[in-house]
DNA sequence: CTAATTCTGTAACGATGATTACAAAATAGG
DNA sequence: CCTATTTTGTAATCATCGTTACAGAATTAG
């Protein structure tokens, strides 16, 4: 028994998604009402209707692509490969989006954290638990391979801060990678970065 | 002889930091003339007269921090400091940037890139030529880690790859900090990304 | 002094920003 | 069919955008 009253004509996940080209594309600041109704095919009236205004847009794009960014991580970071070659997938997972040829590639977390990190508590709220799940879920792969020797732990070093340290380096440099991927557009930049991350991990 | 006409009632040096400050705060498209008339303390006539437009003033901005971050850079890479301890300095100096009261703190050249790379020819130079001079700096440095020993060289290893891959590894671990700094606030994530960043090149 | 030149502040411009108002269209229940 | 309800598209609203026009102020050269 649907609702009464005139059915609406889109889906809202596919607008949400036509969203996120758009603030990918433009930014936040940049991207007008205008771009919006152009991108999602919706006119004014539904867009507002549908979602408040552009800030709540916003962060419906946002939560929905951070989701779908932490499933994937998950997807890559869980497989049943070696430790090494989980993060070297994860590392090589990101090229795609940031060597295309849309106009502005990259990713669009990274982009409202550097737009609007400081002054918008809910991309702040994103972006910290992004950046917390992403962490752990490296953490869990690193244990794992010290626990099957692949990756040795140092007589001086205590396991827990060791993976810890090494966790948050090659999370860095994941970030990094995007934002000189992004800003460069240049892939053998991006191919030492990720071996010489992954030797500086796991050794030759 | 100074030229005919009244003559101007502002430095251009300070104008042009006070528009870092102003572009820093609010990026680019957020950042109206009449922010940069405040910042500046400049009125429109003045401000147009004297740098054309605001994507002049941008950009002219930009390249000042750029180099004003290039000879820091430049200086602190090449203190008589072991290798460790220089790239050591080269991220602690990043940390107050990040981890300020401002609204938006962090890197103009950076937020640069996000706003607007791919769609600002002159922000893509910029920030293509930072990377280079980093690189090569940080290249430099580790090249001087391998001749001193301090830098162990892999059996397996050929120097200059060696050398290279963990510098833009270095590098992009530098550049994740700085987003992950200013997206999080969080100083204990900075400080296991500068160990775990020094220990995964140097060893423990 | 005058003439030429440059800078300054204010007012105005047309364009575009986000958002709202509202009438017409489309549905459900009765 | 009728009423209530929701969606849709368009027009309008008010603010602000980047930029320009321009009159007056401040200077130099002569």
């Amino acid at each position: 028994m649907p609702a009464p009253g005139r059915p609406r004509e889109f889906k809202d996940q596919r607008v949400v998604e036509a969203a996120v080209d758009a603030f990918l594309n433009k930014g936040y600041a940049a991207c007008s009402a205008q771009d919006l109704c152009e991108q999602t095919g919706l006119g004014r009236g539904s867009l507002y209707n549908a979602f408040g205004n552009k800030h709540e847009l916003y962060i419906e794009a946002l939560e929905h692509y951070d989701q779908e960014g932490i499933t994937e991580q998950q997807r890559i970071l869980q497989q049943s490969l070696s430790a090494k070659e989980r993060l070297q997938t994860l590392f090589e997972y990101a090229l795609p989006f940031d060597f295309t040829d849309q106009q502005k590639p990259g990713c669009l977390i990274i982009n409202a954290a550097m737009e609007r990190g400081g002054m918008d508590d809910d991309v702040d709220r994103i972006f910290r638990r992004h950046v917390d799940i992403l962490e752990q879920m490296i953490v869990q792969v690193l244990h794992e391979a010290i626990a099957t020797g692949e990756l040795p732990l140092p007589q001086s070093a205590v396991a827990d801060t060791y993976v810890a340290e090494l966790a948050d380096m090659a999370m860095s440099s994941f970030y990094g990678l995007r934002v000189l991927n992004k800003g460069t557009q240049n892939p053998a930049l991006a191919s030492r970065i990720i071996r010489g991350t992954l030797t500086a991990i796991f050794g030759n």
